[in-house]
DNA sequence: GTCTATAGGTTGATAGAC
DNA sequence: GTCTATCAACCTATAGAC
C-alpha cells in the first residue's frame, strides 16, 4: 500500500458494487426477471460481467441482495410509529405510504414468485425478519383497537380485519397498477376508501350512549 | 378421407395439444415460469418436443393460451350474477369464489408479470375483455349500492369504495398464501373480514329513521 | 478490483422421416 | 400429428492477466 500517494479523491475504491445492485434493480423493474441476465446488469453498471461474479457469489446471490435492497424502505415502514391527530389521517398517511411502497416493491416480490428457489428464499428471509402483510395488518389493527376502546369505533367491528380492509385495498390498487398500467384508474380512489372506511368505523348512536 | 367410418366427434385422435396446455399450466403453478421450458413441458405432456411447435406458434404463443386458460374461470365469475338472501350471503359466496380462483390464477398473473412483453399482451388481452380488479368492485358495487337505496346500508357510504375493501382483502390474503405459504394464517380469517364488513355497511339508527 | 477470453451447459426452434 | 436429431444462440460462471 503506497503511503506517498495523495488519498483517493472523491470517488471510493470503484463504487462498482453498488453499481451493480442499482442497475439490477432498475432492470428488474422496467423490464422483469425473465431478461434479467448477468450480461444486462453488468452493461447497465458500465462494469464487466466477471466484476458481477466478485461481488456476488451468483446469480441468486445477486438477486438476494437485490430483495433485501428492494424491502429496506418496508423495514423503516413497520418501525415507523403510526400516530396522528384523528383516524382519517393515520389512515390517510398509512396508507398513502403503503401505496407508494408497493409501487417499488411490487416488481421486486413479483419476480421472486417467479421461480420455486427464489420465491422460498424470499419467503423464508421475510419470515425471519418478520415482514409481511400480517405486520401492517397488525400494526394498523393495534391503533384501531385502542380508538375502539376510547369509545372513537364501534363495539361490533374487529379491529384487525378492517385494518386488512384498508390494506388490502391499497394492495389492490397498486396491483393494477403494475399489472395493468397507471393510466387504467377505474378503481375508487384512495380517498374514498379511506373516507368511506372512516365513516363506516364511527359509531352508530345507540352505541355511544353506553360506550 | 374415408367416408364409411363413423364421422369423429370434435376431439382430434389423440388430445395432445391439450395434455401440452395442461402440462404448462401444471408446471407454471409448481415451479413458476422461470424454469418452465418447452423441454419439461413435453416431457410433462409426454410427447416430443416438436410437438409443442407444431401446436403452437412458438414459446410466447403457449404461454398466450395458458394465460386465456388461467384466466376463463374469471370469465364465469364476472358472468355469474350477484344474488343471494342477504348481503352477509352475498359477500361470503362472493368472496369465497374470489380467493378459490386466486389461489389457482395469481400464479398465472405473477408469471406474466416476469416479462415485459408478456405482461403487456396479457394488459392487452385483459383491457380487450373487459377484465379485471374494476370488474368485481363494479359488480360489488351496484349490488350494494341497490342495498343502500333500499335502505339496508348507510347514506354516507360509497358502496365501490366498499366493495373495493372486501375484494381488496381476498386478493391480500390469497396474495400472502401464495408468497409466503398456506400455513402463515396470521392474517384475518375471511369470516371476520365479512361479518365486520356486514356490520360496518348497517345504517345507524339515526340514518335509519329517515331512510 | 476490474478486465478479456472462454469454457460448459441450456434453451428455443427447425428439418425431415414416418 | 408425432417423432428423432440437431443447431445456433444465449447464459452462467471461471481462469488468469493487469
Amino acid at each position: 500500500m503506497p503511503s506517498d500517494e495523495p488519498k483517493r479523491r472523491g470517488r471510493p475504491p470503484s463504487g462498482g458494487r453498488e453499481a451493480i445492485l442499482a442497475a439490477t434493480l432498475a432492470l428488474l423493474r422496467e423490464r422483469g426477471i425473465a431478461r434479467l441476465t448477468t450480461r444486462e446488469v453488468a452493461l447497465r453498471a458500465g462494469v464487466a460481467e466477471a466484476s458481477v461474479y466478485y461481488h456476488y457469489r451468483d446469480r441468486a446471490g445477486l438477486l438476494r441482495a437485490v430483495f433485501e435492497e428492494g424491502l429496506r424502505p418496508l423495514r423503516a415502514l413497520n418501525e415507523r410509529g403510526i400516530e396522528g391527530p384523528d383516524q382519517l389521517d393515520v389512515m390517510a398517511r398509512l396508507a398513502r405510504a403503503l401505496e407508494r411502497f408497493l409501487d417499488q416493491a411490487l416488481p421486486v416480490l413479483t419476480a421472486a414468485q417467479s421461480d420455486t428457489e427464489l420465491r422460498d428464499e424470499l419467503a423464508e428471509y421475510m419470515t425471519a425478519n418478520d415482514l409481511g402483510p400480517h405486520r401492517g395488518v397488525r400494526a394498523l389493527g393495534t391503533y384501531l383497537r385502542a380508538e375502539q376502546q376510547a369509545g372513537r369505533i364501534g363495539p361490533h367491528i374487529d379491529p384487525d380485519a378492517a385494518a386488512l380492509m384498508l390494506i388490502g385495498a391499497c394492495f389492490m390498487r397498486a396491483y393494477q397498477r403494475q399489472m395493468l398500467g397507471p393510466h387504467t384508474r377505474t378503481l375508487p380512489s384512495l380517498e374514498r376508501v379511506i373516507s368511506t372506511l372512516d365513516a363506516m368505523l364511527a359509531p352508530k348512536s345507540t352505541d355511544q350512549r353506553h360506550g
